[in-house]
DNA sequence: CGCGGCTTGTGAAAAACTTCACGAATGTAG
DNA sequence: CTACATTCGTGAAGTTTTTCACAAGCCGCG
C-alpha cells in the first residue's frame, strides 16, 4: 500500500496535523477544501497524500476530525514516545531542548553530551550535560533513538558514525555538511543560513525577472 | 535567462557554495563530478543548475574554484550585505541571532523586537531589546530588510503583516503556521517539529516497507 | 598543427509529482 | 423511496524535475 511517498508529501502531512489540532470541535468533520485552505494547496493534493495510506473520509461528508488526527499521527509514526538525545550542548541545541513543541509532540528529551569541560558536569534543559565517551552507553541504557546533531561541522561526522554504531534510529543535523551514514538511517538536514540564502535569492531574484 | 528556478535547485546552489569554500587552493579547479561527490547529488544535476544562469565552467577543465564561488554568491544574491532584524527575543530567535554563521556569510544582526517588559532595555546578543511599537520607524532608519520571525503563533501573522507593510523584503518564519502575506515577498518556513516528524516517519515507513 | 583525453552545456528521454475530472458513496429532503 | 447536493478516491493527463547521452570546446603533447 505505501511504496515510495514524496518528500513534499510528508510535509504537508505534518501541515494537516498541525491544521487538525487547531480545530475545536473534535467530533466534527473537515473537508479535503477545507485542509487545502489551511496550508497553502490544493483539495486534490491532499486527497491524493491521503489515499497513500488509505482511505479515511466518507463521501459526501468529508474526514472526522479525530479519526484523521489519529490516522496522521499513526502515518507520522508519533503514535508513540521518542527518546532523543542532544550532542552538543551549544546555544542553538540547547534551545531546541527546551522547546516545548518537541515533548507535546511526542519527543522526550533524556540526555546531553558536549565535550567542553565546563559544560560537563552542569545542569542544563533540566539535564546533566555528560561527556560523549559516555555516548554509546547512554544510547543502550537510556534507550535513545534519535539524536539531535549540533556540534561543530569538525566534529559532526565522527558523532554520526558513532551515533549509527550505537544504534540510534534517526538523525537530526544541524550541522552544514551531508552526513556519510548507511542508508537505513535516515538524517534531516536543518540548515539555518541555507534559509537565508533561499531568502536573498528570491528577493534578487524578483528584480531579474521580467 | 533565468526563468522559473526549482527551489530544489536553490538548495543545491547552497550546498555547491558551501563545498566550494571547503577548498584549500582558491586558484585551482573543480569538476561538476567532484562538486557533487560532495553534497549528495549527481554530475549532471551540477550541471543542469549552474547552467540556468550561465555557462561558468570551461569544458575538458571544470569550474575555477574562485569564479564558481563568485557567482554563486552573486547568484544567491550574499555578494552583499543584508540587514536583519530579530523579532521575538525567545531562546530559538536569540540563539539564530548570535550564530556566527550568520555574519560570516553576508546577514548584519541589526535590532531585536520583543514586547516582553522584562526583555526590553536589556542586551542581548550585542543589541537593546525594543518593544514592537518602535518597529516600522526601526525598518526605515535602519534600512532593515529581512525579518526571522520567531514569535509565538498567536502573534506570527500579525508581525508579518506590520513587517511586510514597512516594507520588509523577506521573511524567515520560525512560528508553525503557513504566513498570509504577498506573493512579492518571500517567506521561509523552519518547522523543527516538522523535521522530527520526518525522521520518525521515515524510520515507522522503514518497519511497513517490504 | 592535429590528435586524444577530458569535461562542459544541453536537447531529449525518463521519472516524479501535481492537477484534473469523474464515478462511486454518503447523507438529506421531499 | 427517489432525487439531489456533497465530497471522497483514483486513473489519466499534464507539468515539473532529474537523468541520460552526446556534440562541442579546451588542453597538452608529439
Amino acid at each position: 500500500m505505501t511504496r515510495k511517498i514524496p518528500d513534499s508529501t510528508v510535509r504537508r502531512l505534518s501541515h494537516y496535523l498541525r491544521s487538525l489540532e487547531g480545530f475545536q470541535e473534535p467530533g466534527g468533520t473537515v473537508s479535503s477544501e477545507e485542509l487545502a485552505a489551511r496550508g497553502q494547496t490544493t483539495a486534490a493534493q491532499v486527497r491524493k497524500d491521503l489515499s497513500h495510506f488509505g482511505s479515511f473520509g466518507k463521501r459526501g461528508l468529508g474526514y472526522r476530525v479525530d479519526e484523521l488526527r489519529a490516522h496522521l499521527r499513526s502515518i507520522l509514526g508519533i503514535d508513540r514516545r521518542w527518546r532523543v538525545a542532544l550532542v552538543g550542548a551549544g546555544r542553538i541545541g540547547l534551545a531546541l531542548f527546551e522547546y516545548p513543541a518537541f515533548r507535546a509532540r511526542g519527543y522526550d528529551c533524556v540526555a546531553i553530551f558536549d565535550p567542553d569541560p565546563e559544560k560537563v558536569g552542569t545542569v542544563r534543559a533540566g539535564l546533566v550535560v555528560h561527556d560523549p565517551s559516555g555516548f554509546e552507553d547512554a544510547v543502550r541504557d537510556l534507550g535513545i533513538e534519535l539524536v539531535i546533531l549540533a556540534v561543530p561541522e569538525g566534529a559532526a561526522q565522527e558523532m554520526a558514525g558513532r551515533a549509527v554504531e550505537a544504534g540510534v534510529k534517526g538523525i537530526l543535523n544541524f550541522a552544514p555538511i551531508r552526513l556519510n551514514v548507511p542508508p537505513l538511517v535516515p538524517v534531516e538536514d536543518v540548515n539555518l543560513v541555507m534559509e537565508l540564502e533561499a531568502l536573498s535569492f528570491a528577493i534578487t531574484q524578483a528584480g531579474h525577472e521580467e
